[in-house]
DNA sequence: CACTTGATTGCCT
DNA sequence: GGCAATCAAGTGC
């Protein structure tokens, strides 16, 4: 079932959380694609130095996170590539999830055509380990740019719904790739699912 | 395997 | 002008 507006107005560092093992549904050009969210982090409003609404800062880029809980925030960033992240908690705080890995549930060969331009069995070891397990890495595989900037999961084209595997261990640790965020980098607020072979970073 | 470095551009100061 | 919520290729062990 797909999952609601309450899901996505609470708590960000829940819905961290509780999104893994959740199922991100993405449908283009009549193809449908499923993933299993594997790892996300939390972003957080004013005191949050690592996120871009850090001491209320807000501008065109950023404007939807202040918006309604459970749209779409894609971001560009080094140049190349687009991170996809969910606004959650009230409006008006800025506060989102980053979707950092997922794992292939349905279509694979889809995502392995975004990536690589050929089906997943033909690809290396390499290729098949690198498919999903990063923030730029998913969104290359599953179409997802700043033309989805905006979009509402409670619509049809981009959302999640629940997942079916809930057996797994959950790990708490600082977030990636936020060195200059001094105070914030050691905050606790990535989250993964332990064991999982397309988590980014263990 | 671990570590370093270059790529490439939108955004904010 | 400087940098970024990253990635892939290259080096060396």
């Amino acid at each position: 079932m797909k999952l609601n507006r309450n899901f996505y107005n609470r708590d960000t560092d829940k819905v961290a959380r509780e999104l893994l093992g959740k199922i991100l549904v993405r449908k283009y050009n009549g193809v449908t694609l499923e993933a299993k969210i594997v790892e996300t982090e939390a972003y957080l409003g004013f005191d949050d130095r690592a996120s871009h609404t850090f001491n209320g800062r807000r501008t065109l880029r950023n404007e939807v996170m202040y918006g309604r809980a459970g749209h779409l925030y894609v971001y560009f960033t080094y140049g190349m590539y687009n991170l996809v992240n969910v606004v959650t908690n009230k409006v008006g705080l800025g506060e989102a999830v980053l979707i950092r890995a997922v794992e292939p549930v349905k279509n694979i060969d889809e995502f392995s055509k975004n990536r690589f331009g050929k089906n997943f069995e033909e690809l290396s070891n390499y290729q098949k380990k690198n498919l999903t397990n990063g923030p730029g890495k998913l969104t290359i595989a599953m179409k997802i740019d700043r033309n989805d900037y905006g979009k509402d999961l409670l619509g049809n084209e981009i959302y999640i719904k629940d997942g079916y595997n809930f057996d797994f261990k959950t790990i708490n640790s600082k977030r990636i790739g936020i060195d200059y965020a001094m105070e914030a980098k050691d905050f606790l607020l990535r989250y993964y699912i332990e064991d999982n072979e397309f988590v980014s970073v263990k």
